[in-house]
DNA sequence: CAAGTAACTAAATGATTAGTTAATTATGGA
DNA sequence: TCCATAATTAACTAATCATTTAGTTACTTG
């Protein structure tokens, strides 16, 4: 057990893995708060505590750095899903259960809010350039579409229901308060991401995409 | 009317209204492509064929420039709502309208929709020091407590709609799918935004809003 | 028509910034 | 213990960028 130097220069320990992860989480937190072109490297080495040229020696680039930040949100959030085995529950389940958890996902991970706007502002031109995401997103849709058709074929769901509708109508429901809560506070003068709003909401949500599908409800004509 | 001189210099036209406009269209195009902290002074001179300065002569700053811009979204943006009377329908005529105004508009600007973003990006930031807005959304859930006052009484309506989740559901249903389709339709592997698909969605966000204000739909539980 | 004012340009400035080059220092293995 | 290698720093560079200073040129009004 070394003894803490009093007067000398502190011997500074070496592992890459710890500084690499470091400077990822820090980098992460510098592209959430300002975006791509407004995120500056050199905050992020200062925040990290290393050299600025120790950024360019784990990640190529500005760019690539940003990428590694994407990519880790994006697997998050594919993986959030597989958590829950949905196919062992009744359709109607199933789908409040998807519904929660996307919910919740959203609800628990600002960062992930955040830099999907950010991505979706530059056109997904970083994203469309790797190649370790978007292999994860191929059968999202069937998860979906497997509880569709249970529902439809025991009668407890209408038969119109589009999967990619009602995935984007999920999405989007849990989405929109929270990336433009900012916006949306200011001209409401309400407040709408308190603890009582989220959970309000979240109620709301799940009873609005499970009064749609229900068979039965009549039309919105 | 003076003769177009063929080797002379051409004498300037100045008209201050019209560059300033020219100007603040130019910038809007480019706030929306590269966002604020990645938008270029130099280029939206270049582009509105002005010097450098003149940009400051109309617009104080950079961060003015871009404040007039985001003004004019929002006003925008609340300024179409008001073009129709929703008053003077049914309750469900009305919501109906409603929904489908907005979802069109969205449709139909995609720099508010990007600006937006944006700006949520900044936490309302700049948006917050303006005074010309702020106002102009007193009493923007009137319309929408007034057409559900009129549903639940007369009975076409359940009684416990809240008008702010309806509010950020109508807007979400909307916006989302639009803000993010770059990411969306890569992952997806489906153009989200091509003509068909834009006028299913239209009628699967009314079918899913109405569906679910309507009194007698079973609830989602 | 003169002269003040507003529209507009040219050219610099100084601060910032992503990225580089050349070293130094710790660490683990021979 | 020495050495190769990887981790890390120091110092620099070349380019970029918002903003300024110092003008010039057209328009308007008395």
């Amino acid at each position: 057990m070394p003894t803490e130097g009093k007067t000398s220069p502190p011997k500074k320990r070496r592992n890459a893995e710890v500084t690499r992860a470091r400077i990822l989480s820090v980098a992460r937190a510098e592209f959430v708060a300002n975006g791509f072109a407004g995120a500056r490297i050199e905050r992020i080495a200062a925040t990290s505590g290393v050299n600025n040229n120790l950024i360019y020696h784990y990640f190529d680039s500005k760019e690539a750095l940003y990428l590694a930040v994407i990519e880790q949100i994006y697997i998050d959030l594919r993986s959030y899903q597989k958590d829950t085995d949905l196919r062992a529950l009744s359709p109607v389940d199933a789908l409040r259960q998807l519904v929660i958890s996307t919910y919740d996902h959203f609800v628990a991970t600002p960062d992930m809010i955040r830099l999907m706007s950010v991505e979706n502002i530059h056109n997904a031109s970083h994203l469309k350039k790797s190649r370790r995401v978007k292999p994860l997103y191929r059968g999202l849709l069937d998860t979906l579409e497997d509880i569709l058709d249970r529902g439809k074929a025991d009668g407890s769901f209408r038969s119109d229901i589009d999967a990619i509708d009602l995935y984007l109508s999920i999405s989007g429901l849990a989405y929109f308060f929270l990336s433009n809560q900012h916006t949306l506070s200011w001209l409401l003068d309400r407040k709408l991401v308190t603890r009582d709003r989220v959970s309000v909401r979240r109620k709301h949500v799940v009873d609005m995409v499970l009064t749609y599908v229900r068979k039965g409800s009549r039309r919105g004509t």
